[in-house]
DNA sequence: GTCTATACAAAGATAGAC
DNA sequence: GTCTATCTTTGTATAGAC
């Protein structure tokens, strides 16, 4: 009989595969990956992952909805300390793109699948829409917040404000694969805060 | 005989393949594109392409080197106008990205393709990379006179502000996709130009 | 839960007729 | 320069044994 702990566990193959997938989404996108390079890393069979993961989609949804999950976790937990300032709220926020600026190759995995929209499958485009409308509300939240609090001054509203700072952080790990060069993410993030708190 | 005007000119069909590739690219990304969709979509056959490009890497350079080239003459004759305010150059190389925002669905080819570097062949890569170096130093370059002739007021280098300029127009074009708000990108362009004068 | 075996379609590519 | 025909490899997926 399994344990208690047991109950929701997810295979460990499962998360093996997953962990896998999810890395080469960010580094070779979605339409380039294959169930042969996930079988062969792992030293499995590709009928193997067909059991986890029946299709490709099954696994694509599964991959977004983990990633999602993490991301959405720390956001409601950093929006809910009330004594935190907005700019420290903003500096969580950023916190995973400076992790991913400090790999060689990754970039955010909706970022990569969103390079390729029109080729992914309607289920998948739909969560890569949501995770980005999601973003873009919490941080537009964040931003109305600290513009109450006379932490920032915008010069546009909220909601533009908030996909400016999503699509320069999109942006920014995009091109920084190609110089290589993770301190720009930091200088990235420096000119947004100074933005933001600058009034200009 | 031909005459002198054919000399240089690629076949039409050579062109209506580029054009659909580039769409294709800049739509589904690289990997996701085939010669079936190519020979479907122009009423011909699969073999005609590998007529004209012989492999799709073949293809591939093609697409990159015309794309880049486009931008490179225009760069070059906006440089050489010394007479043009640098925010005035800035405007004309900006305009391209606005172009495409207005478009349903079309990123940067190159910004497409930056999202499934590692599945890349190598020499494709290299033009990817080679894209964006050249774009950073182009800046860079107005930035510096810019900078120099006190039109603007810099927070960090030229060649850090170019990229952070770079990152925020490939970003906004990738998220635009999602939020389908063609007038997203002129914010960013007013955020950047206002951080730019204001020395903030 | 993992395997072997296999099906089936799609992708990239070539040979050779017209 | 475009076609038909064909080849090979890869990708996704299923059936059924262990």
């Amino acid at each position: 009989m399994k344990t208690k702990l047991d109950a929701k566990q997810p295979p460990e193959t499962a998360n093996q595969i997953l962990d896998l997938a999810e890395t080469l989404i960010q580094t070779r996108g979605y339409s380039a990956f294959s169930y042969a390079d996930i079988a062969e890393t792992l030293g499995i069979r590709k009928a193997s992952i067909h059991y986890h993961f029946p299709s490709k989609t099954d696994l694509g949804k599964a991959v977004i909805d983990r990633y999602a999950g993490r991301f959405s976790a720390a956001l409601d937990t950093i929006a809910d300390d009330e004594r935190k300032s907005s700019m420290a709220m903003l500096d969580f926020y950023i916190e995973p793109y400076l992790a991913f600026a400090k790999t060689s190759d990754k970039v955010c995995l909706c970022g990569a699948m969103a390079g390729e929209m029109k080729a992914l499958p309607e289920e998948l485009r739909e969560r890569v829409d949501r995770f980005f409308r999601t973003h873009q509300a919490w941080l537009a939240g964040i931003l109305e917040r600290g513009s109450a609090r006379g932490e920032f001054k915008l010069t546009t509203s909220p909601v533009r404000t908030a996909r400016l700072i999503l699509g320069a952080l999109q942006g920014a790990l995009l091109v920084k694969r190609t110089t290589g060069d993770a301190s720009q993410l930091r200088d990235v993030v420096a000119a947004l805060k100074s933005q933001l708190t600058s009034g200009a």
